[in-house]
RNA sequence: GGCCCGGUGGUCAAGCGGUUAAGACACCGCCCUUUCACGGCGGUAACGGGAGUUCGAUUCUCCCACGAGUCACCA
């Protein structure tokens, strides 16, 4: 550069009195115990939380919570293009349906907490003008009035060359060669500008780093001059990332892998503004595999509704089934270690970046279902009762009147054979709750009178002709199913199983045939949990209306 | 197209020069069982292709094909 850098850094930035140096003094280093790690989530507030970026969320939060280090959300909303209203909210409130917490930063709109703020990019402007005067200063960032037509034209005019790379660098960086006056007379004629870093790479070099996921990873030298600064004064993704990892203190960069690439770029800056760089972490995405062509590809929010996290809220998944699932995409020893460790908090999961996979995984709804099978088998009755009662409130009103009315009974319902050794895994989400327990509500009762081929209408119609005589909603269990058993001999049932499968030909069936009659006759399921219990709990008045209706037999 | 990342059953994945190539989900069969579920036992099923290096490659190297990402005043 042919001028005074200084002169030019205070014609671009009058206003800038504070130093690199202040904000050093304003940001020290955090002083955590050695190891400590020190992450940030980094959305910008475009729309719902999607999946993938919870995905990695959580990779940070783990990624701190294992170090003891610190965690924090910082909002980036340095494009007010794309930008959306609640766009802040969506984040934050999707934490919280998770129930995560950050240590510190962006907790609501408009509200943080924490010392190394403010946590909204947008809030800091002066701190990003501080560090870019200090660049210009040193020669190593300029303004560049090039118009998006002339970037254009330059692009294609690389590209008609059949350049390597395409850009602004190098000899095609016109707005380096701009003398002090030219750039003085065309920002004194309000001249739109970006600033631009000035890159000192070297095309033919190349450079290393190590990624804690990937290992070792060698690129060509950034030779670009990134736009550091927008016309309007922002800074862009790349810019903003260095200063605020830097006067954050973070220690490790942990974000989607789409960033491996500008890694090179994020160095050269982060170099040149003498900061130390931080490690680098690229999380592979969450991919889903497309109907169309058969591939995989990333979860689009466009596209796909399972993006959004509030697509699992509403069907209800419990969000510890949704964070165990998570859990077991992000290290592959987490389920060995759930097992051994079945009621553990998942931040006491020793979990380890290395540890991770490096290729892109599919979101498996069939996994999910299992785990969540899982978490909600060991809940007790009356955690499901209030999680169907939160869930239902929310998305299905009808059904929470039903199943409100009576806590007790829907209560006890729900703890149909759980909290045992052994508990039922029929429900994933509580969206089919409501289907799965039709039969104990009037409103959702649906008769079925399709008897299993092996028994005859005429036998069922006995059966329950002869079960209504000795039918009584006081009996015990044991008693209640000898009465089932002592109805199979004289209508040519037999109440042993065993015996009925010896001589199959003797009997017109066994106990297990004239328990489905009865099951199909009280709830209209050929399947149900504990049948002793439902009769219990819907009350002779009910069961006996319900046997009554025998007539109605499918011939 | 340049750069870069990736690759083990249908899915998630152990493995890190010599293994009968784990495990989980899914699927199938059997057992248990008044149905279903749970549980138990068993089964089907995999190293993208080609060259090297080596006594020996899933593992190391290179090439090819494939898939992903990136090349903006978006993040």
């Amino acid at each position: 550069m042919n001028y005074d850098c200084k002169k030019l850094a205070n014609l671009l930035f009058p206003d800038v009195t504070k130093t690199v140096e202040d904000l050093e003094i304003q940001y020290p280093e955090r002083g955590l115990k050695e190891g400590a790690r020190v992450t940030r989530f980094a959305p910008s507030p475009t729309g719902y939380l999607h999946i993938g970026a919870f995905y990695t969320a959580l990779v940070n939060l783990l990624t701190a919570k294992a170090s003891g280090g610190v965690s924090y959300l910082r909002i980036e909303d340095t494009d007010k293009k794309r930008e959306v209203v609640d766009g802040v909210s969506a984040i934050v409130d999707g934490f919280r349906e998770f129930g995560v917490e950050f240590s510190e930063g962006v907790t609501g709109f408009g509200a943080e907490s924490g010392n190394y703020g403010p946590y909204t990019q947008s809030l800091r402007a002066e701190i990003y003008h501080i560090v870019a005067k200090a660049l210009v200063e040193k020669g190593l960032a300029y303004p560049c009035f090039c118009t998006s037509d002339e970037l254009t034209e330059l692009r294609s005019v690389q590209e008609k060359d059949g350049a390597l790379i395409t850009g602004y660098f190098g000899k095609y960086a016109k707005c380096r060669d701009l003398t002090f006056e030219q750039i003085e007379e065309n920002i004194k004629s309000g001249k739109p500008y970006v600033l631009r870093f000035y890159s000192e790479g070297d095309e033919t070099k190349r450079i290393m780093f190590e990624d804690m996921i990937r290992g070792k990873i060698e690129m060509p030298e950034n030779v670009i001059d990134e736009v550091l600064l927008k016309s309007d004064g922002i800074p862009t993704y790349h810019f903003a990332h260095i200063c605020d990892d830097h006067f954050m203190r973070t220690t490790h960069v942990i974000r989607a892998e789409e960033w491996l690439s500008s890694v090179p770029k994020h160095i050269a800056i982060f170099k040149a503004c003498g900061f130390k760089v931080p490690k680098y972490a690229h999380v592979s995405q969450v991919m889903k595999l497309d109907e169309e062509d058969g591939n995989k590809r990333k979860i689009s929010k466009r596209k796909d509704p399972e993006a959004a996290v509030s697509y699992f809220f509403e069907a209800g998944f419990p969000k510890e089934s949704i964070l165990e699932y998570l859990l077991t995409l992000i290290n592959s020893n987490f389920e060995d270690w759930r097992r051994a460790n079945p009621t553990a908090d998942i931040y006491s999961f020793p979990f380890n970046l290395k540890k991770m996979s490096p290729s892109g995984c599919l979101f498996d709804l069939v996994k999910l279902n299992d785990i969540s099978k899982n978490v909600i088998s060991v809940m007790k009755a009356d955690t499901v009762y209030s999680l169907i009662s939160e869930w239902a409130q929310k998305y299905d009103a009808d059904f929470f009147n039903v199943f409100t009315r009576d806590k007790d009974f829907s209560t006890e319902m729900v703890n149909i054979d759980r909290e045992s050794a052994k508990p039922r895994k029929d429900i994933a989400k509580w969206e089919e709750v409501k289907e799965y327990y039709s039969y104990m509500f009037n409103e959702y009762y649906v008769p079925n009178f399709d008897l299993p081929e092996n028994i005859a209408a005429d036998d069922a119609e006995a059966i329950l002709a002869e079960y209504i005589k000795v039918y009584d909603n006081n009996d015990d269990k044991d008693t209640w199913f000898s009465k089932i058993k002592s109805l199979c001999e004289p209508l040519g049932f037999t109440p042993n199983v065993k015996e009925y499968k010896k001589n199959p030909e003797q009997f017109k069936g066994h106990v297990g045939d004239v328990s489905t009659v009865i099951r199909l006759a009280v709830t209209g399921r050929k399947n149900t949990p504990d049948l002793y219990t439902i009769m219990k709990l819907l009350g002779k008045d009910e069961v006996i209306k319900r046997l009554k209706e025998k007539n109605k037999w499918k011939k």
